[in-house]
DNA sequence: GCGACCCTGCAAGTAGCGCTTATGGTTGAA
DNA sequence: TTCAACCATAAGCGCTACTTGCAGGGTCGC
């Protein structure tokens, strides 16, 4: 097995001609130099070197080595170039997944500021929600899954690296015109009566448990994922709802006021990634630049 | 520094999927495969492989990798290929400098034997005397140079290998007509009133030498590298000559007659070469095929 | 011709690397 | 739940590879 470190003390020789030189361009001792060419020549099985007094050339296996030796050594350093690239980030690539809200209020900020400190990095969004995303996680088409739980129920991502980045309210919204609109807190159970406009499947199943605490089963009459249309259901006058502050966050309530609502419902936003993952440098930045945002 | 055999494990584990598998495929231990990644993981800088639990991954640092590893390796294995084919003889050149009367004789035969033993060596021929061909070697311009000299004088080639092929014996050359033409052996002193044609200037030097040892100065009529042209000067009555037995050996005497001389005058050829180049296979195999030819 | 400098080879000592065996912990399947 | 497979880690050990020191030999300049 020829060694590539072989190559690069023969190229050495070769271009200095002597082992003398060839070690102190290569900072290492001659004898150094002269026992690696012994090894070379011994798993080559003949000689590479000529030893004349005057000058030291080189065999006809010598000279094959050599002329193969500039394209290996220089995969080599491509390829350690390349890897420095993606350590240094200087380049890498993120495969971020977020859920609706977060990839709308988060996500910009966070890629905006990756982007300016390490302008070769590549990141690409996609957006799911939480089952999917961590699914999608765990079977490696994602880097970073931004996910969000109701309450720190623990045990679902303990294989995971989590990274908590905010808790988000959930906010009652209420049409312009209703009695409720101006009130400074409102019991979830004053909104028992109402007709309902609910989120994302998990957001729902949680708005039923917290009502069913307080005592009654809200009356849904619309569900969709999609937050801005929940706002205009609910402007529109068609109902209430309880949504994430992010998910309202980047929009403009139009015809809906916001309430706070008691008692309080926290979501907990995290960002998941694996824990092979969290030492990716391109992975480890664009967390810490989530966490950054987040903080805001 | 990446070395080429992490990339080998890399490509191994990559290809099974497992480091016990890419272990089985290298015929070594688990914990070897494992200490190899880890070490290619520490000098890369950046994780290369993401451990879930079911299946073993590659981050984009360790596809990177994999993606040069393939032209790295392919790079080795050539140069390895090309090494073995020169030290198993499927390869190799050899440069050849002889005098003329050893490239007409001794060298056929040799190269014929080395290229039915190797087909696929390459030998290369140069006419040249044996002052400037040991400077050729020693210069780097040959790998073999035959030579000869007159008695074992020593001390000139004592950094060199000098493989003794045949002595060669001086024999005398007179017309056909001569008044010793029919004669066993002759004095060389009987030869003092004769007019001589004279080969190569070390002959002429070693004639000239015997000759004073024996009480008379030679007169030299004629002098020409070329023993055909010598032959056919003593052929013509020209003069009287001693050649070696080589030069003789390969011409047929036109219109001259060989007598044996007294006394006996021997040169010894030899093949000369590097002791580093003596170990090149190509080089020990022509340097056995010459002794082979010569013991004939 | 002689001395000085440079280079290579050899030897010994040492530090560190890399392998092995053994063991524990975890995952996934029966 | 049990079993099999797999990875990580630790300890032990042999070996590789470097260093320092020294001797021999060649070349160049004085």
């Amino acid at each position: 097995m020829i060694e590539a470190r072989h190559l690069r003390v023969l190229r050495a020789v070769s271009t200095t001609g002597s082992f003398s030189a060839a070690a102190r361009e290569l900072g290492c001792t001659q004898p150094a130099v002269s026992q690696q060419m012994k090894a070379l020549e011994s798993s080559a099985g003949t000689p590479l070197l000529i030893r004349t007094g005057r000058e030291m050339r080189l065999t006809e296996a010598g000279e094959a080595l050599v002329r193969h030796a500039s394209g290996i050594l220089a995969g080599l350093t491509a390829a350690e170039e390349e890897v420095a690239a993606i350590a240094g980030l200087r380049a890498g690539r993120v495969r971020l997944v977020s859920f609706p809200s977060g990839s709308s209020t988060l996500v910009p900020g966070a890629l905006a500021a990756l982007r300016a400190a390490h302008p070769g990095t590549q990141v690409s969004l996609v957006e799911a929600e939480p089952p999917r995303s961590v699914e999608m996680l765990r079977d490696g088409d994602c880097d970073i899954a931004l996910a969000f739980r109701y309450g720190t129920t623990g045990g679902e991502w303990d294989d995971l690296v989590v990274r908590p980045l905010l808790t988000d309210r959930l906010i009652g919204l209420v049409p312009e015109g209703h009695r409720l609109a101006g009130a400074a807190a409102v019991g979830i159970g004053e909104l028992a009566d109402e007709p309902w406009i609910a989120g994302c499947p998990r957001c729902r199943r949680q708005l039923v448990e917290v009502c069913e605490a307080s005592g009654f089963t809200p009356r849904i009459d619309f569900a969709t994922d999609d937050y801005p249309a929940v706002i205009g259901l609910v402007g529109a006058g068609l109902g209430v709802a309880v949504l994430p502050a992010l998910a309202i966050e980047s929009v403009r309530p139009k015809g809906a006021r916001t309430v706070t609502v008691e008692p309080a419902v926290e979501r907990e936003i995290v960002a998941l990634t694996l824990p092979d993952l969290a030492r990716v440098p391109a992975v480890a930045a664009t967390l810490d630049q989530l966490s950054r945002v987040a903080a805001r």
